[in-house]
DNA sequence: ACGATGTTTCTAGTATCACCGAAATATCCA
DNA sequence: TGGATATTTCGGTGATACTAGAAACATCGT
């Protein structure tokens, strides 16, 4: 569960996300890190540590090869992640997403609750931006 | 790009991660917050910040219903971030991991690389954890 | 050995985030 | 209306993360 925590954290920070998508598209062998400082423009040290971090939670692995340090995706633990998301978290939800996944449901509550006025609605009946401001 | 990111960050944290998915189990009519405390235990101030930012993001969707306000999983866009990962960034790997993708790889460099020993290895040669500790 | 190049570590400033108690707001029921 | 229940906002604190310059470390070519 940790694993996947952290592997989401490292893939929600704009500077590391461009740095994986970077390196998805650079094939399996990967990037030193010169190269992708040269695309992605940043300091020495934040990229070696946004590195850092991609490699620690397992989505890279880096590989010395003389001088150069290659960082590559880790395929592995990228498909386990995409798996545990689509299997764990939206699975019920392949083909048209308002099929209710028909869960168990059992949990009591303490008290009566509130009828649901129209009953069970067909959800997804609008795609637009979920009230972004609520404040 | 910057809506992923943020999706990503949300499921990035261990409560909120815990909260989603027990929303995606709880099925398409979600659960109110007095019942997400219930099973997640923690405290209300905490719990309604994390539910916002799982709002706000797009990944749940609140709706009021009397006194109670159901959370529950907005699907169209808990979709789109897998498919974002899945397409965008990991499709390479659909079937065995160690696939390599056929990148571009156009880019120019500066200076001679020093040739790859052993050429195009298999990559995903091993699951062993990507050497954690490098300090 | 020396200089050049590539990469990481050190150090530090700032911003952001997680957390939670207390108070405020909203709704229901009698 | 008043009390009870549900949820959010407010205020503050400690921890963590992002950033990056400077220095250190590693490796290559000569």
């Amino acid at each position: 569960m940790k694993r996947y925590v952290d592997q989401l954290a490292a893939l929600g920070q704009s500077g590391r996300l461009e740095i994986f998508r970077l390196l998805v598209r650079a094939g399996s062998r990967g990037s030193c890190v010169d190269d992708i400082k040269r695309s992605v423009r940043m300091p020495g040290s934040t990229l070696s540590h946004h590195l850092d971090t991609l490699a620690r939670c397992g989505l890279l692995r880096p590989e010395r090869s003389g001088r150069f340090v290659y960082y590559a995706v880790h395929w592995p633990e990228a498909a386990r992640l995409i798996r545990f998301l689509t299997e764990d978290c939206c699975c019920k939800m392949s083909g048209r997403p308002g099929a209710r996944p028909a869960a168990g449901e059992g949990r009591r509550r303490r008290r009566a609750r509130p009828a649901r006025r129209g009953g069970a609605r067909t959800d997804e009946s609008d795609t637009s931006p979920p009230r972004a401001a609520r404040r």
